[in-house]
DNA sequence: CATCTTTTGAGGTACGTACCTCAAAAGTGT
DNA sequence: ACACTTTTGAGGTACGTACCTCAAAAGATG
């Protein structure tokens, strides 16, 4: 059986009340006092109940995900999955709410991260661009004891709690193998799509896939970077002209998730002319691109993992006890057709 | 806030008592009664707080995991991982102990688990091959009430309540598939090695292999399944005897979990002569293979994942409740160098 | 309608923890 | 030794559920 806090108090010679105090922290004990009741704690092993804890406490979570309102397949997918979660999470005593915030505009999004308060939020699961604006309303919240998650790209310089996500830089080198390893013949260039190379995410990956390609594949030449900024007719232009101006393009790396209007260009191409393509993401579409075979790989996340481990993580930090980071690695997953789930 | 049993008896217009009885189906209820409550339950969306249920029965969850007791790499990280969950189970009220099983002897291993018993155990978690034994020794577990999940290798024809692993033919596939993108050159022959081809999992991979090499990459021939039977010598030998006895050979498939020797035949060679090689589960050795290149792919599943979804579903059948069933699905997961964790 | 059985209600205690109050004890300074 | 503050103990209630007992009400049977 593992001990209560009564045993607890026996073991240390005090009363209930005195162990309570020192468990959470209560004014009013003597130094020696906390120190005899914190060795009956560690030589007994003792843990709190956290749901016995709980429901003496009425505690719920509240948690907020703040997801950016700007449509894309990936984002579509993540809001789902966090409706889907948020259904269950009650059973958990977890509130889940969910933010849009407009994540191109870092003033609004600070303004809108301002609103958030100790006092209605525990925790808060943010995907948004690293600024000076988001640093400091981040601050703001850690300092206010609300637990911070950077999801999907990680804000290190800022005063967040967790990163929930990939190594993007991983991933990259990871596309640039499986690109050097599905391209046959002895030359050739690589287009690489991505919406913006401001972001994080997409120059890591961007980093990697270089590296990869430029040690161990040196006989192919990675074309620099073209960027779409969401519009998919753009897409297909760059894509086309590409096609246009060069004749030995063998493979297709996009490194963010508009991949809608490429796999439009793609099915144009005879079969023996489509070059290696991989994209990032597993959503509805890329899935079914998998399946056709106008995409050869799929390098992903699981969302569900991410939105669950996240909460872990918050739920952790609200309760201050520790995790198992093994747990909440999240993996760089490659599907291919035939592993699809 | 969440409804409690006291809003079900006032919303069905009965007493706290007799919501109780219908709830944990108590004797003593006339069916019109019963009715009316499983309607207010039903209306007010009322969910049994498990945890406040857990706390006032007293309930531990008494789990076993039976695990072969011959050693190999994968049964030992096997084993590794369900010790260290065991060490922080206690604080989810579960209580795990490992039952080492003599996976080769049907009679011995149908007698072990026979000596299980509703009464001292609420799940099995069983990673065995299926043999009539077997199938009997689950079938009166499973009437006993005790929760049956079956680890790694699929039961399909027992009474077992879930599978928790990966999809055999699926995996076969994914090498297949990884093995002729891989292989450079128009024609060659690919080893294929295991410990026994009794194994239905050694079956399954060999199945989905064989099926995308011969429709897919046709120029490539598989040759016939080197069998090892746990002998690392042996599997010396047959794969030296196989180079001797051809020139073309461009990869090697091992379908189960004794690669030890293997790579140190691959070692020996010089590394512009070494085959495309593909393995099952990551183990330390495995990782190393990776790291150093003398492994090109690992196909795994995530043990922690297994062992966690594994008590979630014993936990969700003793509790009789609903699980998510997207959230246990095992992934097929492709390690490269380059996306280790 | 009396008797017997079934069904229901009212109330209690318990689980392990949180949080509260009040009094007693121990320690402090003069 | 005095008043004073700080520390400690004893006891209570509550959370939501399980499980128990006993009495009252409702229904069935003769």
């Amino acid at each position: 059986m593992r001990p209560t806090t009564h045993d607890i108090a026996k073991a240390a010679g005090v009363s209930l009340a005195t162990v309570d105090r020192v468990i959470n922290e209560r004014p009013g004990v003597r130094d020696r006092t906390i120190e005899k009741v914190k060795q009956a704690i560690e030589s007994l092993g003792y843990v709190r109940d956290v749901s016995a804890a709980n429901l003496a406490r009425q505690r719920t979570y509240r948690f907020v995900f703040a997801v950016p309102d700007a449509y894309s397949e990936f984002t579509e997918l993540l809001h789902q999955t966090i409706a889907t979660v948020a259904g269950t999470a009650h059973v958990e005593r977890t509130e889940i709410s969910t933010l849009p915030i407009p994540a191109d505009d870092p003033h609004a999004l600070a303004a809108v991260l301002n609103q958030l308060d100790a006092d209605t939020v525990d925790g808060v699961a943010l995907m948004a661009p690293e600024t000076p604006h988001v640093r400091d309303a981040l601050m703001r919240l850690t300092e206010a004891g609300v637990a911070v998650a950077a999801l999907v790209s990680d804000l290190p310089n800022t005063s967040r709690n967790f990163f929930v996500g990939i190594d993007n830089i991983a991933a990259g080198k990871t596309a640039g193998k499986l690109m050097g390893r599905f391209v046959t013949g002895d030359s050739g260039s690589i287009i690489v799509l991505t919406n913006s190379m401001q972001a994080t995410d997409s120059i890591e990956r961007r980093l990697g896939f270089d590296e990869v390609i430029n040690t161990q594949f040196s006989h192919l030449t990675v074309l620099p970077t073209l960027e779409a900024h969401g519009d998919p007719d753009r897409v297909t232009r760059l894509v086309n002209a590409a096609f246009k101006q060069r004749r030995d393009i063998c493979g297709i790396y996009s490194l963010s998730s508009g991949n809608r209007s490429l796999t439009g260009c793609l099915t144009q191409l005879k079969p023996a002319l489509r070059p290696v393509t991989i994209v990032h993401e597993l959503t509805t579409h890329t899935e079914r691109a998998l399946q056709q075979g106008t995409v050869d790989a799929v390098i992903t996340q699981d969302v569900g993992h991410i939105v669950r481990s996240s909460l872990r993580l918050l739920r952790s930090h609200t309760d201050q006890i520790n995790i198992n980071p093994a747990q909440e690695r999240i993996r760089i997953e490659i599907m291919l057709k035939e592993n699809l789930p």
